[in-house]
DNA sequence: GCCAAGATTGTTAGCGGTATCAATGCCGCA
DNA sequence: TGCGGCATTGATACCGCTAACAATCTTGGC
C-alpha cells in the first residue's frame, strides 16, 4: 500500500490527509484538528502541519467530510427559468450570500411548473447531500410539490404568500400593486387597467389584488384584466387588443417586460405615453429607465431577498425545525417615477 | 448497534443500503447492483430489491458513492453575473442539457474578473468533488487564471476565444459583427459607428475585430470607438456623446442593452430612428423585438451553446485528456433584420 | 447423470475523513 | 517531590457505499 502510493505510478494522485499527516510528523487527527478547530493544537505544530498542507496542496475530500459529518456546505436551489431577470437575479443574490459563508450552490431549474416537477428537482437535490433547499418558483403548483416533504430538511421559500409551513423572503407584490395603481389615481385617471402576469403565479395573483384593491377602495370600475406571460410579447400581443380603445388612459403592467410590449403596441396605434395613456411596469430592470419612454415601475431589489432567503436559511440550519415558528422576511418595494406616467388630461 | 437503529431513536432515521438488503433478504452488494447494473441482477431478486428501495424511501448516500467511486454526477459552472441575459441564458441551456444527463449543476458567480477571482471560483467547485468545470467568463483575465490549472481536470470553456488549451463552445462573435457591419454599409451608410463592450471582455475584443474588419475590407473611415460596459446606461451615455453629431448615420452597439440605451440617447436628441440613424445590436434579448423601434440585431442562440459545452464536457469526461486535441463548437451568429435600420437616405 | 462455463450472489477491504475516548506531556501547588 | 488537572496528541472505529474477488447456483452438452 505505502509502496503504491509513493510509487511512481501515484505521482499525481492528490495528498490525502495522511500524507500531510507524514510529511508534517503527526497524526492525521492532528491534521483534521488544524483545519476544523485550529485552536486546539499548538502553535509549532499547527505551523508545521499548515506547511504540509501549502506544500503539498492538500484539499481535504468534501466526500469523505460529508460521509462522517452530514454536512456538505451545498445549498440547493430550485427555481424555475432563471433566464427571467427576477430569478436570475434573486438566484445571484443567494449564491453572494451564500460564498460569504462558504457555502456552493447546487441549481435544479424546473421546465414545466407543476406539482411533480418540483417534487422531481427537490429530490434531484435531496440525492446530492444538500445542507437545505431554496425555493425560488412562486408557483401555486409549488404550494402542492412541497407539501408533503419531510419536515427535517431545511426548506426556505422564495415569494410564495402561500401559507406554506416554511420560511419566506419575499417581496410585498400587493403592496407594490397597491402602489403602482394609487399612483395612476393620483395622476387623475378613472381607472386603471391590468395586465396580469400568468395564473397560478402566487406572484401575478397578488398584484392582481393589489391593482384591485387599491380601485375598490377608491370606489373605481374594475375593468376586465388581460393574462400574459411575462414576457413582452404577451404585453404586446395584449396592448394591440385595447391600444385602440378611447377609454384606455391608464395601464399598470404586471412586469417591466410586458410593459415594454405594451409601449410598443400603443406606439403602433398612434397613442402618446405618457400624453394619451400613463404605463406602469414591476420590476425595475436596469433596462428600464431606457424605455421610450423611461419607464415609471414598482421596484423590486431582488438581490436583497437573495440574500435574506439565504440568512433564513443559515438560521434554520442552526436550529432545526422551530415547530410552528414561520419567519418571514417581507420587503416593502418602492415605486420609481418615471416619464411614463402623466397627469390626466 | 443492532438495537440502536431499529430501537425507536432511530425511526426518523434515513434507510441505508443494509436496511434495504436486509428487508428484501439479500446483502448490500446485490442493492448496490439492482441500482447501479440492474441487468446483473437475476429479475425476481430485483423486483424483490425494488420494492424494499420503494418501502423504506431509501436514497443512495451520494457522498458514500463519491467516496469510491470519485464522480458526483456534479459538475460546477464558474460565471461572471448571472445577472446579464447572456450568462444566464447559457447557464439554463447547461443545466437543460444536464439534468437529461443526470447530472447537476454547482455554481459560483464572480464579482471581479481577474485572475485570481477565477482560480479561487475554479477553487470552490474542485473542492466539491465537481466531476468537471465549465467556464463561462468571456474575460482575457480567465485566460490568466486558467493557464495553471492540472490538466486532469476537466474543463471546458465557454465564449472566449484566446487560445486556452480546453474544449471551446462559443458563438463567431467576429462574423457577427462582419455581418452587423455589412448589412449597414450594404444599405449604404458611409460608415459605422461602433459601441465596444468593455475592455479585456473577449467576446467585445472580437466584434471589434470584426466590425474593423468590414469596414476596412470596403475601405472605409474608421471612427474611433466608444467603450461601455454592456449596460444600457452605458449605451445611453455613449448615445448622448455622439447623438447630435450630423455625420452619425449608422452605429453597431455591442449588445442589446447598449443599443437601447443609443436608441433613448438619439430619440432625446430629436433624431430618428431608422430616418435618420440606424442602428444594430447584438445578442437578440426576447425584449429586443420590442424596442422603438424594434431592433436589427445579431442573434445568439445562448441556450444552444450551453447544449454544446456541456456536449463537450461529457465527452471530456468520457475520454480524458486527448492531450493536443481541443474540440471547438463554434456557432454561426445570423443577423435579424426589423426597422432600427434603413437605408441612407 | 456429471461437469465446466457462465450467471448470480456474497465477502472483504477499503475510499478519506472525523467523533470519541485514551494516552501522554506539562504545569503549578501542597 | 508527588499529584491532580488541563492541554495536546494519538489510536480506533466507523460514516455508507462499491471494486474486486470468492463462493455458490444454474444451465447445457455429452
Amino acid at each position: 500500500m505505502e509502496e503504491i502510493r509513493s510509487g511512481r505510478t501515484a505521482e499525481r494522485r492528490p495528498a490525502v490527509m495522511d500524507d500531510v499527516a507524514e510529511l508534517a510528523g503527526v497524526s492525521a487527527m492532528t491534521v483534521s484538528r488544524v483545519l476544523n478547530s485550529p485552536e486546539k493544537v499548538r502553535p509549532a505544530t499547527r505551523a508545521r502541519v499548515l506547511a504540509a498542507v501549502r506544500e503539498l496542496d492538500y484539499r481535504p475530500n468534501l466526500a469523505a467530510r460529508v460521509l462522517v459529518t452530514g454536512r456538505s456546505g451545498v445549498l440547493g436551489v430550485v427555481s424555475f427559468d432563471t433566464t427571467l431577470y427576477g430569478p436570475a437575479s434573486t438566484l445571484y443574490g443567494i449564491e453572494r450570500a451564500a460564498r460569504e459563508h462558504d457555502y456552493v450552490i447546487s441549481i435544479v431549474s424546473l421546465s414545466a411548473l407543476n406539482r411533480k416537477s418540483i417534487g422531481e428537482g427537490v429530490d434531484r437535490l435531496r440525492g446530492q447531500n444538500v445542507d437545505g433547499i431554496i425555493i425560488v418558483a412562486p408557483h401555486e403548483s409549488a404550494a402542492e410539490g412541497l407539501r408533503d416533504l419531510p419536515p427535517e430538511l431545511p426548506i426556505v421559500v422564495v415569494g410564495a404568500a402561500e401559507d406554506l409551513p416554511f420560511p419566506l423572503a419575499s417581496v410585498d407584490h400587493q403592496a407594490g400593486a397597491v402602489r403602482a395603481t394609487r399612483h395612476l389615481l393620483s395622476l387623475g385617471h378613472e381607472t386603471v387597467r391590468h395586465l396580469a402576469g400568468p395564473a397560478n403565479w402566487v406572484d401575478a395573483h397578488a398584484r392582481v389584488t393589489g391593482w384591485h384593491e387599491a380601485l375598490t377602495a377608491e370606489g373605481r370600475e374594475i375593468p376586465e384584466i388581460l393574462i400574459g406571460d411575462w414576457s413582452a410579447q404577451s404585453g404586446y400581443q395584449l396592448g394591440k387588443l385595447i391600444a385602440r380603445d378611447p377609454e384606455l388612459t391608464a395601464v399598470f403592467a404586471a412586469n417591466d417586460a410586458m410593459a415594454l410590449g405594451l409601449l410598443r403596441a400603443l406606439r403602433e396605434a398612434g397613442r402618446g405615453v405618457p400624453g394619451e395613456v400613463s404605463v406602469v411596469g414591476f420590476d425595475d430592470v436596469p433596462e428600464s429607465p431606457y424605455f421610450s419612454p423611461p419607464l415609471t415601475t414598482v421596484r423590486q431589489n431582488f438581490g436583497d431577498i437573495g440574500h435574506r432567503a439565504f440568512k433564513l436559511m443559515l438560521d434554520r440550519i442552526g436550529s432545526p425545525a422551530a415547530d410552528g415558528a414561520r419567519p418571514r422576511r417581507i420587503i416593502e418595494p418602492e415605486l420609481v417615477v418615471r416619464e411614463s406616467t402623466g397627469i390626466r388630461r
